[in-house]
DNA sequence: CACCGAGCCTAAGGATCACTGATGGTCAAC
DNA sequence: GTTGACCATCAGTGATCCTTAGGCTCGGTG
């Protein structure tokens, strides 16, 4: 019998082009990936991908089978959904933590949705950086699942019992003060903004370094004027002409008048959005809230995209792989 | 993420209303029905069963999850249909072990229905008895797939290696001349058949062993006139006065004048049918091969009970479970 | 009432599955 | 030519899933 999460990664391998995208995207490992694939092909008799060294082409089989699939899926939701709502669920608590940006850009979105209601969740909120969060999920702690981002393979670790479920990225953006005359829609060259100043994370946070790794890797040393970890700080003292600053697209939700928004194909970078979930917490509840999340938060990103020269990076950001053992 | 078999699992407990009886069915013990029911709740965070010591009921939520259940299950049979169809799938040949009353009955509807025409398998028949067909499954043998029948759990084995999947039951009704004068809505109780001359199977086949025993415990020692195992020729001989014979309802497609057909509630017994798979032949295209037979052969038993007495066993005939090592 | 059988649950053990991590191959870009 | 992406494959290991065995509760029976 087929294996719905052989079809879910079917999906996001066509939609993403790539075994290696999709892994990432869902917290696998490429060869996880591949193997699902073979998988899928031996199980269904269908060859799915015309396979390359460097590339897989899917097969008009494929799309077809993605089409049925997609659909298989969203009636498993459907059907999630409708057999939570018919037992006579007492109301689950869920104690959440959850970055700032996503509490103050989209949590109060996801309140006001009608699917919310319907959930019957209680929930706890606890606002903290993600290194916080992921404690309060160790054994006997105070959370159930965490909300946390990730930049590039940094720093973050957690015990492995926990279920990772990628949510979405979140884009930086390079920021600069509208009085340096810079118009939004120029094209702009990392070694170009080598000599301005410009506002950086604390040195020393695992965000600090890969940052640091990626201007250097664009020759880009940049002259540093305020250390600043949170965003709607930086943001303002951006606007006041104080300096440049790289600013994630969900903290430009709130976009102070004065900045100019930038993208500089150089400077491609993505906070990695996931939830950290307690094995033993994973209902049918808990899964629509997240599927609930992934789409809030999409819609945010989109329209923050829309006010600005929409910029959609062309590969996708790799995340840390679930890690075993 | 939910596992469909649970999902097939499920809806095949609520139909008969027992963990044991699916598991018959399915080809699993009933302790596999119940951790994989268990898991399915753990999964979704639903309660599906009361449970008493003696029996589950299904829950309300249940009864929803089931309804979405089957709608997902058939989608993923058409997403199975349409990815094969899509595919320049080259005929494939398959090499159909299959035992006589199936290849006289049910096999030439197969080939009428249009399903069959989509399926783009090119057919290789070998009719023989189950433990015939078996041998010729074994690695390196001339056949992919056969279909045998099981009397009780009596006789048949086969290597693990093979994959087991249930098609129907074909029950068995006792035949007796209509030259005896009984008419055919009488309710007879085993008791009174037992002075009557009995076509019998040959001793020491393992039906005949199954059949003696079930006599044995209603206290029926019957008089054997002959022995058979050629329904047909049990079937003439019958109409010709010979004897009472049990016969399977599916040679009773085919019934000769001057027969009667009853049904005795004390003689309730059923030949299973399924289908015994390589693992290595089960392509997309074999398993809907499979759907429709079962298909086919529902009707085909239907047919039958509107023809007479509708008698239908209201206890699941239990099956092997599947062997292992 | 004691016994038995049907049907459920749980624990333990073993086979299989599925993922990671390492290795190797191919191809494009520089 | 070298490097970097990307995919396939393999070995190893932890998780999963099914069978077996045993225990429990309930209804039917001598």
């Amino acid at each position: 019998m087929v294996n719905l999460l052989h079809l879910r990664t079917l999906l996001e391998v066509t939609r993403l082009g790539s075994f290696a995208a999709a892994a990432g995207r869902l917290g696998y490992t490429a060869s996880a990936v591949s193997q699902q694939m073979a998988a899928l092909e031996r199980d269904t008799g269908v060859e799915l991908f015309h396979r390359s060294a460097r590339s897989v082409v899917p097969t008009e089989a494929a799309l077809t089978m993605v089409r049925h699939a997609s659909k298989v899926l969203t009636d498993v939701e459907t059907l999630l959904a409708a057999a939570s709502r018919s037992t006579d669920s007492p109301i689950q608590e869920l104690r959440l933590g959850i970055f700032p940006s996503l509490a103050t850009y989209v949590l109060p979105d996801i309140l006001r949705n009608p699917r919310w209601k319907k959930l019957g969740i209680e929930l706890r909120v606890w606002v903290a950086e993600p290194s916080q969060t992921i404690q309060g999920l160790r054994t006997g702690g105070e959370l159930d699942l965490a909300l946390v981002y990730q930049v590039g393979q940094s720093g973050l670790a957690w015990p492995h019992t926990l279920e990772r479920h990628w949510i979405g990225d979140d884009n930086f953006r390079v920021v600069l003060p509208a009085s340096w005359g810079i118009r939004e829609d120029a094209e702009m060259q990392a070694s170009q903004l080598s000599d301005m100043p410009w506002i950086m994370h604390h040195p020393g946070t695992s965000d600090a370094v890969v940052i640091e790794r990626l201007f250097a890797s664009c020759n880009l040393h940049p002259r540093v004027v305020a250390y600043s970890d949170d965003f709607h700080a930086s943001l303002e003292m951006a606007a006041a002409g104080l300096g440049a600053a790289l600013v994630p697209e969900l903290a430009l939700r709130h976009r102070p008048p004065g900045v100019v928004v930038l993208d500089v194909p150089d400077i491609r970078l993505a906070r990695n959005v996931f939830t950290l979930l307690l094995n033993e917490k994973r209902t049918a509840q808990v899964q629509l809230f997240t599927e609930l999340l992934a789409d809030t938060l999409r819609g945010s990103t989109a329209a923050v995209l829309a006010g600005s020269a929409a910029a959609t990076p062309k590969s996708a950001q790799k995340s840390t792989p679930k890690p075993r053992s």
